[in-house]
RNA sequence: GGGCGUGUAGUUCAAUGGUAGAACGCUACGUUGACAUCGUAGAGGCCAUAAGUUCGAUUCUUAUCACGCCCA
């Protein structure tokens, strides 16, 4: 059946998807190399945004790109459990159906939740595999499966032992509305308008001493006040006492450097239960916790009784009234401050004071520290790695307990008398706790589960199967790139370089491809309240996977963002539509694959330009591809297939399949072998279309692209010879192009050219392609009479060795080719005087490389003489 | 405040110590047998500003201005 009129990617794309996964296609076959590449495991919850698009079309070029190149080749595919996300979403689910969690109970809501995850956990593999992704799907992992839960178990005791976890009671970041712990990179910071209360604290019945805060409402788990050591305002005060309004407490007034004398008033108030920096300075100076705060962020018994059981906020304004009622407060000054969010609920974090467990991150920094200083993980582009140094070095305890249902159940158990055991059971933990009492007790195990990047922190081995040393694990980690965003360095990148330095002794992965953040096409982060979301799946729909896939990859360079418009995308639809019509050209041409074809052994100066062409090309995506250059890449094929392909190789093969020549048969035999050697090379990129194309035009049952080689074939040194010929004729063709454009003379009224040269190559060369340059340039002939120059009505072009002349009397007037002729020798004119410009100073000639004067030496004399040409010409119109 | 980054054609972005490129858009002409989802041609840039290094700077250095991101 012939191609139709245009490629159908809705009806085409899913069953050749079927059929490659099928005839396992994206499983490892066994080579001499092997490729890695860890999919960053997407949320269970999640359904396919832009990044997704971005990042897994990139992994895919890859994996497909190293497949070709006979690599064996793994994608380990997975979902994340995604604790908060996850949960929130079947909490929704079930209030929908009127079910409460905590009435239900724990276990009853996570099997609610594995019965979801049944349901809808394959929505994204399934856009996965819409985009084309190749992923081995056979060896599909997810962070709860029992494999990974039970590396995430040894994980955890073994740490544990080396006391590189522990539990302590610290300040957290308190979500007040999910009512969990969360780390720091969760929380987010936002400047937001607020007030400076500047409040008086009495020192006697006459003095007061004025405390600014932005949180007055924490005032009753005050325990200090701290001035600046150099403030001679409070000098006096140090050592004394005032009171906190209300309550009436007496608290110290301390020195502090902390205290800025410049902020405020200079004089602090210490609440160190509620805020990072009062915490430290509580410790530094032996001051008392006093916990205002239940865990919804409403005030405790700690608080005066009217205050009991009010809203943080509530009670911030309930105080400001009681104060201001008194003639406590000084002022109050707007400021912009900085507020910390959670990134999942959006309320504002508590600082609280709560057991949690953590790791210690220091430590286990030192290893990926090292491993990238020396180069065996290496940043692409390389400034990233001084955000990764930045964040190591700096790093603090990661809080690694959630106060969640979903998730890793901490594998700590609690004796009677609270005594923790850590084991990866519970039978295990039994054993521990029969040593320790001597008798047999009831243990129960703790509540919280684990931070869900704990368990994504193990994916580059967990997924391998490990602990068990199987051939996976042993082929393939470290593996060879980690891509992905660089929002999640720290939160994901970084942590399993520490668990994997920490378990196997050698970094994740050799290479971290940091690709830019899709943004919209004003460079804003896409987000739902803005509204300016693009969906992929409604960029599949409109221009399918291929387009959609392209466009990416040409718009990945090396820098921060890209930013996507629809109309970008719309471009390159018609490039994929390009390659559909010279499909069509090929077939409509009845070009059949010939086995025995010889790349090397061609005698027409076009088609043995097109392999020369084709090796560069294929070269040059390879350098592309080694360096994560996608963009680059992308560039390099569009450009060779529109306009080296489809523009020049296609329009002068013509001839010869519209005329019996004597190449008919060779040029046949060229545009398809080279048609397929296209596809392999765009097959990373339009994984669909090239599959389609390649099974259409070979015919041959199970015959996939996928399995094919990477073009790579050396190129006979006399094919370079053919590339200065078909040179020539383009130069050629683009002149006449331009006359015609610039002297207006339609393509109704046919040209003849008469081609003045001693050169019998040149004039052979021209002589052989006379019916290209005739057809393409309407011509009425060509002559060769090697006559001066004609003094008739004509215009004149100059080239290398030789010059053209073509009458023009009764086309044009004769001024317009006058000044036409100008206009190119003042161009000349203008190259011309920069370069005597250097070569008339001395210091160039003495000091640049001789190499460039020589060049520029040559170039002088080259538009000299062009110029030299063009005023006998001018002069010689002129007589006329 | 600390760190990172970006300023190049109308737009989005490349490249480069030696005459600045692409794509899209725009303008003119064109339906010639793969393609009007097209073809041909064209216009359009003191490469943010200033100083320095250099025979030569859009490229390297420094400063300034503008914008963006991350961390406090």
């Amino acid at each position: 059946m012939p191609l139709s009129k245009q490629f159908d990617h809705i009806n085409i794309e899913k069953p050749i998807y079927t059929k490659w996964e099928k005839n396992s296609l994206f499983k490892p076959k066994k080579n001499k190399k092997a490729f890695c590449i860890m999919m960053p495991p997407p949320n269970v919850t999640g359904s396919l945004h832009m990044g997704h698009a971005l990042t897994f079309t990139i992994q895919d070029v890859l994996i497909r790109y190293y497949r070709l190149k006979s690599y064996e080749v793994l994608w380990q595919p997975g979902t994340d459990h995604a604790g908060i996300a996850t949960q929130m979403v079947v909490e929704r689910e079930l209030e929908k159906k009127n079910i409460n969690k905590k009435k239900i109970g724990r276990n009853k809501f996570i099997k609610e939740i594995w019965k979801w995850k049944k349901k809808s956990g394959d929505v994204i593999n399934n856009q996965l595999r819409r985009l084309g992704a190749s992923a081995d799907w056979s060896r599909e992992r997810f962070t709860m499966d029992e494999g990974l839960s039970n590396s995430v178990k040894l994980v955890f005791v073994d740490l544990y032992n080396k006391g590189l976890i522990y539990k302590d009671k610290k300040l957290v970041n308190w979500d007040p509305k999910l009512l969990t712990a969360i780390s720091d990179l969760e929380v987010e910071q936002k400047n937001q308008n607020g007030f400076l209360w500047h409040i008086k604290y009495k020192i006697n019945t006459t003095d007061n001493i004025i405390v600014a805060t932005t949180r007055p409402e924490t005032m009753f788990g005050d325990v200090a006040v701290a001035v600046n050591p150099q403030d001679k305002r409070y000098k006096k005060l140090i050592g004394k006492h005032c009171t906190i309004p209300i309550i009436n407490k007496k608290i110290p007034i301390i020195a502090d450097d902390y205290a800025d004398p410049t902020k405020g008033s200079g004089a602090v108030k210490i609440t160190p239960a509620h805020d990072f920096n009062d915490f430290n300075i509580g410790k530094k100076h032996n001051l008392p916790l006093i916990n205002i705060f239940n865990k919804d962020a409403t005030l405790n018994n700690n608080v005066p009784k009217d205050f009991v059981n009010l809203d943080r906020y509530v009670a911030r304004e309930k105080l400001i009234k009681i104060l201001d009622s008194q003639d406590l407060i000084d002022k109050k000054e707007s400021q912009i401050m900085v507020i910390p969010y959670g990134d999942r609920s959006d309320v504002v974090i508590e600082p609280l004071l709560t057991d949690q467990w953590f790791c210690n991150a220091k430590l286990l920094s030192k290893d990926p520290i090292m491993n990238v200083q020396k180069g065996k993980t290496k940043f692409v582009p390389k400034q990233w790695e001084k955000t990764f140094y930045n964040w190591m070095k700096n790093i603090e305890p990661w809080c690694i307990s959630r106060q969640l249902w979903w998730g890793h159940q901490i594998p700590a158990w609690y004796g009677p008398d609270n005594k923790c055991f850590v084991a990866t059971s519970e039978n295990k933990a039994q054993k521990l706790s029969l040593k320790y009492y001597g008798k047999k007790v009831k243990l129960i195990q703790d509540e919280d589960v684990l931070d869900t990047w704990f368990s994504s922190a193990l994916w580059p081995f967990s997924t391998l199967d490990w602990p068990k040393k199987n051939y996976f694990i042993k082929r393939f980690y470290p593996t060879n790139v980690l891509v992905t965003g660089f929002d999640i360095i720290f939160f994901w990148v970084a942590r399993m370089m520490m668990m994997g330095s920490h378990f196997m002794n050698n970094t994740p992965f050799k290479h971290v491809y940091i690709h830019p953040l899709i943004r919209d096409e004003k460079g804003q982060k896409m987000s739902k309240s803005k509204g300016n979301i693009i969906d992929p799946l409604d960029l599949l729909n409109t221009f399918g996977a291929d387009t959609l896939r392209f466009s990416l990859t040409s718009m990945t360079t090396a820098s921060r963002d890209i930013k996507l418009s629809k109309s970008r995308v719309e471009g390159y639809r018609s490039f994929l539509t390009k390659i559909w019509n010279a499909a069509k050209f090929i077939e409509i041409n009845k070009c059949k694959y010939n086995s025995k074809f010889n790349p090397e052994k061609l005698k027409l100066p076009i088609n043995q330009w097109l392999v020369n062409e084709l090796s560069k090309l294929s070269f040059q995506v390879d350098k592309y591809l080694e360096k994560y250059q996608f963009s680059e890449a992308s560039n390099s094929i569009y450009h060779f297939i529109w306009h080296l392909y489809c523009d020049w190789y296609l329009e002068l093969s013509k001839t010869h399949l519209q005329n019996n020549t004597a190449y008919k048969k060779e040029v046949q035999d060229t545009l398809i072998w080279s048609f397929l050697k296209i596809l392999i090379i765009i097959h990373p990129f339009m994984p669909f279309i090239s599959e389609y194309l390649w099974s259409n035009f070979l015919k041959s049952k199970n015959n996939f692209i996928n399995n094919q080689k990477w073009p790579e074939f050396t190129v006979k040194k006399n094919y370079t010879k053919s590339k200065n010929e078909i040179k020539i004729i383009i130069d050629i063709i683009t002149s006449i192009r331009n006359l015609r454009t610039d002297l207006k003379v339609s393509y109704k009224k046919n040209l003849t050219l008469n081609v003045v040269s001693k050169q019998k190559k040149l004039i052979s060369l021209i002589k052989n392609n006379k019916e290209d340059l005739t057809r393409i340039l309407k011509l009425n002939n060509i002559d060769f009479n090697n006559s001066q120059i004609s003094k008739n009505e004509c215009a004149y072009f100059v080239f290398k060795n030789f010059n053209i002349n073509v009458p023009l009397k009764g086309i044009i007037d004769i001024q317009s080719e006058i000044n036409r002729i100008n206009q190119n020798k003042n161009t000349l004119y203008n190259q011309l005087l920069k370069i005597e410009k250097n070569l008339n100073n001395k210091k160039f000639i003495e000091k640049a490389p001789k190499s460039v004067v020589n060049d520029y030496k040559l170039q002088s004399y080259n538009i000299k003489t062009s110029i030299d040409k063009l005023d006998k010409i001018i002069n010689n119109l002129k007589l006329n």
